[in-house]
DNA sequence: GGGACTCATGTAATGTTATAACAGCCGCGG
DNA sequence: CCGCGGCTGTTATAACATTACATGAGTCCC
């Protein structure tokens, strides 16, 4: 059960900085953060883990905010455009974004013991994949980066 | 519809080199290539692009070689598991590889706009993953890259 | 040959993830 | 007041994937 950093933390402190964030670039670029969509991005922040579109559902269904899958998927759609959540291609799941703090392009480390994710610096591997790209003149848009192995926690478990 | 690698080639070769690679590395591995597994690894060879499980069981039905998901994912998997073919998370769809040779590290380059998907050597991206990794104590066992953009064929009918 | 085993296949049913399409609401500018 | 854009509510369905169980073909060992 634990978190995006593999390490301890105060988890109010997640919680209320990420939306915090979100609330703040929402005014700047004149986004709406919805109560639906407010809500979706705390319940991403206070699990703290990789969710799948119908879990969140579960959670909005139980408080009344909506019982139908487009209602999660739209808010969903709606964090990851603008970089509040990311979406997890292999686990087909979202998490908040670790770094609110503009843009960045994101690697994650999934643990497939633990299932926990951490979003981690791609800045040298996204270098990487540009010069790869340019050299069969390909032009990358976005990209999608996620390793599978162990977390550090896990690791030790499965010290032989 | 271009292919793999952006650039053209003759076609048959790739069924034929690619099946060929296949039916080696099996027989020095003591797996076996069956009739399904053959085929799917053919269609995917032949139509040279990202296809969906479903695509490829409708070739299967049409041959008779099968009608029901599991037999078309078992070959997938088969395939997969083995590095004939690739999964690509970000299209819930499958390539055949275009370096059977022994193992790599695949980098794929996705087309927003013809959907080609080509795949390029990941050598320095897995490096700077392995970088980034062990800077958080994680160890990778396998991982998921995947660029979106253009390819060289679209960016010229979107220049502007 | 017969029994036990492994691996592959056939098939029904179901589970999970995601989207299309349309109706209604609400705030805002004209 | 009206039209318009953005968000939400809801029904229905599409697209992707797996579980579970039955059958068959080959191999090994006796």
């Amino acid at each position: 059960m634990d978190p995006l950093g593999f390490s301890p933390h105060n988890h109010d402190h997640c919680i209320s900085d990420g939306v915090a964030a979100a609330d703040a670039q929402c005014r700047a670029k004149g986004l709406q953060l919805t109560p639906v969509r407010r809500r979706v991005l705390e319940i991403l922040l206070q699990e703290h883990r990789a969710m799948g579109a119908y879990d969140i559902l579960d959670h909005l269904r139980n408080e009344g905010l909506g019982s139908q899958p487009p209602v999660a998927y739209r808010a969903l759609d709606f964090l990851v455009k603008h970089g509040f959540a990311h979406k997890i291609e292999r686990l087909n799941a979202f998490v908040a974004c670790a770094h609110p703090e503009g843009d960045h392009a994101p690697v994650f480390l999934i643990c497939r013991d633990c299932n926990s994710v951490a979003e981690s610096d791609g800045r040298t591997v996204r270098k990487a994949m540009a010069d790869t790209a340019s050299q069969s003149g390909f032009a990358i848009d976005r990209s999608v980066v996620e390793a599978l192995g162990l977390c550090p926690n896990c690791r030790e478990g499965h010290a032989e």
